[in-house]
RNA sequence: CCAGACGGCUGGACGGUCGCCCUUGCUUUAUUGUGGGGGAGGAAAGUCCGGGCUCCACGAAAAAACGGUGCCGGGUAACGCCCGGCGGGGGCGACCCCAGGGAAAGUGCCACAGAAAGCAAACCGCCUGUCUUGCGAGGUAGGUAAGGGUGAAAGGGUGCGGUAAGAGCGCACCGCGCGGCUGGUAACAGUCGUGGCAGGGUAAACCCCACCGGGAGCAAAACCGAAUAGGGAUGGCGUGUCGGCGCCGGCUUCGGCUGGAACCUGACAGGCGUGUUCGCGCCGCCGUCCGGGUAGGUUGCACGAGGCGUCCGGCAACGGACGUCCCAGAUGAAUGACCGUCCAGCGCCGCCAAAUAUGGGCCGCGGCGUGGACAGAACCCGGCUUACAGGCCGUCUGGCGCC
RNA sequence: GCACCCGUAGCUCAGCUGGAUAGAGCGCUGCCCUCCGAAGGCAGAGGUCGCACGUUCGAAUCGUGCCGGGUGCG
């Protein structure tokens, strides 16, 4: 994975989806759904051998569902997840767990800003913010 | 200028910050770093047809069944697609629409109404003969289908002749059937003769005829291949009884008898679970190897019925020759996120000219706001269908005005 | 990627094969019954039959194309 420098690991197997949603904490903010789970997924480590960094890497991934439109409103969503997150998920989430950001309707119109917003705001609910830099919110 | 018909193209531009996927040069222990190049559509969509490709089946079959197609000719790898024509229908017109084979092979259906709904027949009628008669009419034997009425549809239509009344009974025109001739590759059209009307509709009812179709689908298919469980082979260890081979001890008439321990081998037992019974199922532990094969990975996978340009053939669809180009390859799925400026468009406000006032409006100018359709490749092509803010171009038709 | 199914009253469904009246139950409204309510009885309202085009004298029904919802297999 190339996301090794900033310790982001995507999450792509449908197992890893399904045991955040099943053990982690969740929140709704009005742009996104963040589910947090405790612990990084087997599948998603960077290789079995490697064993430095593991503990340390954030897995992400992003679910959009039929509800929120078509395959460009669904993958558009998605899209704008993933520049929020490599905006602010290095810096302010708590490293060793897995993070899964579900898209909504709102999503898609949704200010800029207002999503970064809501993205600080739900991992502040999900106790999940890094505890060196919680306190400098929105950059 | 207005209204309209048809065909085609396009479907934001530029810049900044941070990023994604593929490929390639150099570099690196390392896809680590750095530079170059490329990166969604006309519908990528719906998955409605036709192919390529792969596997399965097979006799290069054929037939049945089932499904599909259905005027003629051409195009094409093929098609249910496209082009040209024919016939029918609509529109003043440009033009548009049509599942458009067969109803004299057979079966079914045609409600209600109506006498009768398909072999023809006759309810009210009309006419003739005859009988009765109270002179109004009625009965009866026939002729008839013009008129009435019902219906979506009543066994050609209109007119004239004709007749007791009528009727293709006769004639003219139209329609229809049959036969010939002419034109056309053909569908078909025209024309001549003839028949005297026979054959209602429905095949998007069954059906008949002609033609087409083997099945599955890139999650096809090929290769590599963990972990765990299970399978096979093999080595070691392991419970009881009995038999066998060999070993040891005792006795011996040397034929045997008897006792013992461990191991090999064969059979049976046994144990556990379940069940009322019959019965059924399982049989241990460790190691090595093998094959099938899952997760996962690689290939398939992008040079193709390919794009562009010129010329030639063809009314056209399209075909041919030459030149030139390489043009997405993701897989929780890249091709973007955010910001600024502009350009169309839309809304509001303001300004403006003639001899004046009031009101309204077009073009133009200025300001502010708003603001970018439908939609995301997933093996690849050819079509169809559906969605699509707007903008541009060409050809043509009708109307108005001017020269 | 395939293979199918269903859209009819507010809800659940029949009617479609085989064409001609759009129906049932629950619900709703009114009346009766009761001191009041429930139950019961009587009456009534309520429908683009998903949409469009076509076939037919006639379409909820037949054909084609769309729209929406759902199911199964790998």
């Amino acid at each position: 994975m190339r996301h090794d420098e900033l310790g982001l690991v995507r999450l792509k197997r449908r197992a890893d989806f399904l045991r955040v949603a099943r053990t982690g904490r969740r929140h709704a903010a009005p742009g996104l759904v963040l589910q947090v789970a405790d612990g990084r997924a087997e599948s998603g480590r960077a290789g079995k051998g490697v064993e430095a960094s593991v503990d340390a890497s954030v897995g992400i991934g992003f679910t959009a569902s039929k509800k929120v439109g078509n395959a460009v409103a669904r993958n558009r969503v998605k899209r704008r997840l993933r520049a929020a997150v490599t905006e602010v998920m290095p810096k302010h989430a708590a490293p060793g767990r897995d993070y899964v950001l579900i898209g909504r309707k709102a999503t898609l119109r949704r200010p800029y800003a207002d999503l970064l917003a809501d993205l600080l705001v739900a991992l502040r609910r999900t106790k999940s913010l890094a505890p060196g830099n919680g306190k400098q919110a929105t950059p």
